[in-house]
DNA sequence: GTAATTGCAAATAATTTGCTGGGTG
DNA sequence: CACCCAGCAAATTATTTGCAATTAC
């Protein structure tokens, strides 16, 4: 555990934000001035095999990453692109009924929600 | 609708592959022998657009395309990356408990099943 | 006839990797 | 001291785009 992969678990955990590599990157260089892309990508990597923290690979062209590994619910925002944790029970019996109806080993499951965020829907575009 | 068009959706509409840009791509050319990569691209956006097809752009670096835009669950097994169809009705009571709670318009939602599929179980990994 | 669309090749964007030197336990 | 990991820059991969010629309606 470097003082590199340190500071990006500590970035994510204190943020809801789901930031993206880049965004990550230039926050970790306010603390550590010249950590570079690569290791900010490494260490996600490896924090996200660890069990740590959450790839979002969906919803847009890059990835961005989610400091609660707790399985929940999200929303990505149409138009700004965001993503929101949504605070509902996660049917963790729709595995079981997926097992038994294909013999398929489920290991997770996720579920995002897609439309207009408050704001955006504010901007009525 | 040009040939090429017509050809692409054709494809998708015969499969339940879910098949990448690229295999689309090399049986496109069976049929129209100069056909490229990039009009496929062009295309596969355009009938995206339409809600002919829809593009599963998550469980890894590239997207792969679905002919069958209505809803329906999906399973990505992690070890031979193919994605199944999964035959069970989609919760649509959850768009309306996640609207009352947030606040937020929503359009869609999706859910991926992750884990091992019958054949890679066979092989014991 | 006119606007949309094609093929081709070059460009882009995000992410990954090879190498060499430095830090960790 | 053995190995993992950092920094840097170049490479890779999927996808997008500019342009001139072609096709659809």
């Amino acid at each position: 555990m470097t003082r590199q992969r340190q500071t990006i678990l500590e970035i994510l955990r204190s943020t809801s934000s789901h930031p993206t590599a880049d965004w990550i990157h230039a926050q970790a260089r306010k603390r550590i001035s010249n950590i570079s892309l690569g290791t900010v990508y490494r260490n996600l990597k490896v924090l996200k095999e660890m069990g740590e923290i959450v790839e979002l690979d969906y919803g847009s062209t890059f990835s961005r990453f989610d400091g609660n590994p707790i399985s929940h619910y999200h929303f990505v925002c149409e138009e700004c692109g965001r993503v929101y944790d949504i605070d509902l029970p996660v049917d963790q019996g729709l595995e079981e009924k997926v097992r038994q109806r294909t013999g398929f080993e489920i290991r997770s499951h996720r579920t995002e929600f897609y439309g207009l965020c408050l704001e955006c829907q504010g901007r009525k575009d």
